[in-house]
DNA sequence: TTTGTTGCAAAACGTTTGCAGCCTC
DNA sequence: GAGGCTGCAAACGTTTTGCAACAAA
């Protein structure tokens, strides 16, 4: 699908469950939901960041933005991470290939990758008394440039 | 290896640890060690349930169980999982089989599974510039009991 | 003796909540 | 017009920090 169409799809899909759970329609809402599903790639943020760099688009309050996240992230339109830093991470999910994330112990970077073959042993696993919706793998070590210096402090 | 071996072994690894960086070897930190370690199974923990249940064998002040959680965590001792929840969660990582989770996204609750293919396929994989030291799978969807209550107010 | 570590309390941080006014339905 | 939603600021729970007393090396 071409990143236009999803991002017209994804509204499409946020007002149907607004309607269903009979929550309102408001500008603040598609607004948030537009602004993450403009960025291409693996748009990664938090609330703050979200906050900071909507002001110029469309003011709204970080209250706001909490609510609607926790709203895009119960259709699995963003998902959220938890990594070691303090504030939760977001990442947009529709139209994305399911990937995993290298996190650096040392500075706290992210990168991600895609691995064939994670992504179908996950997949294949399923359970009786549980309904998978999505999935997280996250691998922890050291970076390239942190074990350099590492390496030069133990000289 | 037995428990008893393991108990003692992981002592010496933080103690070798603490030697190497020139930290003190303070009563505290062992005892929060040796707590940990006496737990059987996949024993999870955040810093307030290790705090009040510590009071009983060795007295500890809250910041300095998260002066040694994170000490702990640098050694790979124990695994820091950030869950939807507010407190981070702890784990011991040493001579238990490495495990994956099941996150229910509506009450929260985390259950752990164990998965072959998932194991290899991780481990299998390797960067050349990122040294894996341990990593975590989350399955993020909805428990049993909590699809009931779903499905019960549907009707 | 030196200096890292502790306990305590206060501060900091991300997130949630209460409330008055606003705007969707 | 009713009631959900917003912005604001205050409150919350977790984690970090500053500091004086303490204790490991």
């Amino acid at each position: 699908m071409k990143e236009e169409n999803i991002r017209e799809n994804v509204k499409e899909v946020f007002a149907t469950y607004l309607k269903k759970h009979q929550y309102r329609k408001t500008p603040e809402r598609f607004a948030i939901l537009d602004y993450i599903y403009s960025k291409e790639g693996h748009f990664h943020f938090d609330a703050e960041m979200l906050f900071a760099a909507m002001q110029d688009n469309y003011r709204v309050s970080l209250a706001t933005i909490y609510n609607t996240l926790d709203l895009l992230e119960d259709i699995n339109l963003i998902v959220k991470h938890k990594f070691s830093g303090q504030a939760a991470h977001y990442e947009k999910t529709f139209g994305s290939i399911a990937h995993s994330h290298l996190v650096c112990t040392q500075c706290g970077k992210v990168k991600e990758f895609t691995d064939k073959k994670i992504r179908t042993a996950i997949q294949a696993k399923s359970f009786s008394s549980f309904d998978v919706t999505h999935y997280s793998v996250y691998l922890y070590g050291v970076c390239k440039a942190c074990r350099k210096k590492i390496e030069e402090q133990e000289k």
